[in-house]
DNA sequence: CTAACGTTTGTCCAATTGGTCAAAAAAATG
DNA sequence: CATTTTTTTGACCAATTGGACAAACGTTAG
């Protein structure tokens, strides 16, 4: 029996690899997983389907890596909350965070929100581990504001589920949000009008006084 | 040349159409337009695929039926949004009417979040056109609320995409929400516990007193 | 230069899939 | 019951798609 040669890569293969994620996210974030085709993915990184299929050896390879990658950079304005500080600016600056991302990041957006709407076949694994982990452990921290009284006393988790929601919904559904607001309403600046409506909601809510 | 009969609907007609679109519902909404096939809808509604044929045209025409017959319902709570009474009760209960809709439809749900976030390539006309007017209108409705001062000043468009994308979120996301809130908290108790944690932030926000 | 290794391509294949069609089977109609 | 119309099916097809493979082409180290 041969043992697995560990064969570190190629300065090619480190390069190619990359052309092929950056192209394959493009598809995958647009088509779903089985609506993108190796092929639209091959030419969108400008080589051949055999060639992409030297540097990858599935369709699902290339999900799966693109994935794991996906979730360290999705998770990381959650992980940079922090105890420090005033619990509401540490919150807004989150929610800002988290608003940049989507607009900065709108592909990865989708992509993820195409894996959990066909209900996580590819990364279960991710959500129950890393993600639930670090979502259990800011749901702690956000709990202790509230014991403190430095907020007011209501549910940690639903709190960054509707801020996930409100956040990544301008990417996830940006042909719609831009269709409503127009064209003088929908252009880059919606963003700011986003953040300027997420903060005064979450901080003050509705109701004058 | 021959004037197209409108030749009315035989009593089977109506039946085996209405239990396509239910089992294409199930299966759209599950793996997306590209991800269904024919045969699976077929299947999911006991017949044979020639046989689905022969009462829909193509797949296409199957998701648009959907599609058309969806945005009347999806649209429905906020249709209902109306200029009598208490602003703030008003809201509310669009918040709990959303909520419902996505606990008791979420596969109409899904299919619609699916649409959008490929772009609504089948349902664009829609979108301009039913949706935003309706939109538009509920809009304004809010902003007399808040120039007669009985609710902060803030924006109408921005608000209603927050309560879309929350309340929409526990259907969506569903794998997620009960992934992250385990076993203990995820069941359907969640969505009281969502209705509770959402009418709390968007009337009083964060900040205590 | 040349052997060894890495990269690329053309060709091919089997499975899946959307859709057609003619003929059989069932219903409805008179 | 006989005829017409509707419904169902089996067989078929062409296009798409994920992937295999061997041969050709490049690159690089000795």
């Amino acid at each position: 029996m041969e043992a697995e040669k560990p064969r570190r890569r190629t300065r090619i293969q480190t390069e190619k690899r990359e052309l092929i994620l950056d192209a394959a996210l493009e598809i995958f974030s647009q088509h779903g997983f089985r609506g993108a085709t190796i092929d639209q993915i091959a030419d969108g990184a400008g080589m051949s389907k055999p060639n992409l299929l030297y540097y990858f050896r599935s369709k699902e390879e290339i999900h799966i890596t693109l994935m794991q990658r996906l979730l360290t950079t999705w998770l990381a304005p959650l992980r940079e909350l922090d105890d420090v500080g005033d619990p509401i600016s540490e919150l807004r600056s989150y929610i800002r965070r988290k608003l940049e991302m989507a607009r900065d990041y709108p592909r990865e957006s989708r992509l993820f929100a195409n894996e959990i709407l066909q209900g996580a076949p590819r990364i279960m694994p991710m959500i129950e581990g890393e993600l639930k982990t670090l979502v259990d452990e800011k749901a702690e921290v956000i709990s202790g504001w509230m014991r403190s009284g430095r907020i007011i006393h209501t549910d940690p988790y639903h709190l960054i589920f509707s801020i996930w929601a409100t956040t990544q919904h301008y990417a996830d559904f940006d042909v719609q949000v831009r269709t409503v607001l127009g064209p003088l309403r929908g252009g880059e600046e919606r963003f700011e009008d986003a953040a300027r409506f997420l903060e005064q909601i979450f901080v003050d809510g509705l109701q004058p006084d």
